[in-house]
DNA sequence: AATTTATGTCAGTCATGTTGACATATCTTG
DNA sequence: CAAGATATGTCAACATGACTGACATAAATT
């Protein structure tokens, strides 16, 4: 052993996956470094849009969530976000004080919060998605139907599935789309 | 429940891209969604381990790039990880101090102080890369070698290219479409 | 009536990011 | 060589978004 070892290091856990193409046993360095950079960039879209309205990453991923599961619960959201319900307390209120989100008493139970994008929300949250779709569009234009089904089929693959919250109970329960 | 509108929200910037199966001008939530998932997951197998080392992710970036790119400049890390110096130094400061990470005055430039993972990091390093190895593998192993590609290409095609920085270059630079 | 649940809130802490200023060593240039 | 630019390190101060633990309220459940 010299000073740097990469390829053999200790503490590999390998043995689970021996993929189709035989690179069994080799630390997948591509893949983890373009998932960084590709996610990084990802978000980036968003986050740079989100200074002008005074808001940061967790405020976009509370809208979103409202938006795509309307009538979401507090407690869901706390679920899907794995956050403490004082990091949610502090941008939902910013949220709804500002009429991005309204709440609704349940109607079977009166304690629950129902959450719902306003107009003002919807508006946000599609100005956002929709520069994030410009760079999805622009990354699978050369991408034949195959290869994007691959893609997500990776990236549904690559999500825990031990507890499921609600929303993706919904993405992956009914193996359907959730919407449209 | 007639005032909530969410199909058809307004500033919808679509018109960019048009893929082959023809959903252009559609806002692609599922990728969007899969991506927030498939990522939280992917970098929680390694938050997790971190915890035992008393590091956060920021370490765990620092060394993955110094780790890939032995003699790394602390200037380059910065391109890399987008982050200020005073939030670089802290870490790095850390990882040096309990002997992750040595540092080496640079041959032509004696200012430059270039980075390397010491056995230690490698070992660090090398264990969490194998956490998401397993979860990556998991993931492709039942999509085909030209799925995988694909992946890989999506991945790929994600990253923006316009200010590549000294790792990106090493990814993109040498191989096919520079920004085609 | 007592307990549990869903939510909200308070106080304090931590990790990681920020800005701006400044120090030091070293390289480059006039 | 002197002057300036560059690479790095460090200080103070601050913002955001996480965390814990405690406690309050209303409503449901037992």
């Amino acid at each position: 052993m010299t000073d740097i070892n990469f390829s053999t290091a200790a503490g590999d856990p390998d043995s689970k996956g021996s993929d189709a193409a035989g690179r069994a046993n080799e630390l997948r360095w591509d893949i983890i470094e373009l998932l960084f950079f590709a996610y990084r960039d990802f978000v980036g879209d968003a986050d740079h849009e989100l200074e002008a309205f005074g808001f940061g990453r967790a405020h976009h991923r509370v809208m979103h969530f409202v938006h795509r599961y309307p009538g979401l619960k507090v407690a869901d959201l706390l679920d899907v976000l794995r956050i403490t319900k004082q990091s949610l307390g502090r941008v939902l209120k910013q949220l709804l004080d500002e009429g991005y989100i309204v709440q609704k008493t349940g109607n079977n139970d009166r304690r629950q919060r129902l959450l719902y994008a306003t107009p003002k929300g919807e508006t946000l949250v599609a100005k956002l998605a929709g520069l994030q779709t410009d760079r999805i569009n622009r990354a699978v234009q050369e991408i034949d139907p195959a290869g994007q089904e691959a893609v997500r089929q990776f990236l549904r693959a690559m999500i825990d599935r031990d507890d499921p919250d609600k929303v993706l109970e919904t993405i992956f329960g009914s193996s359907k789309k959730p919407r449209e």
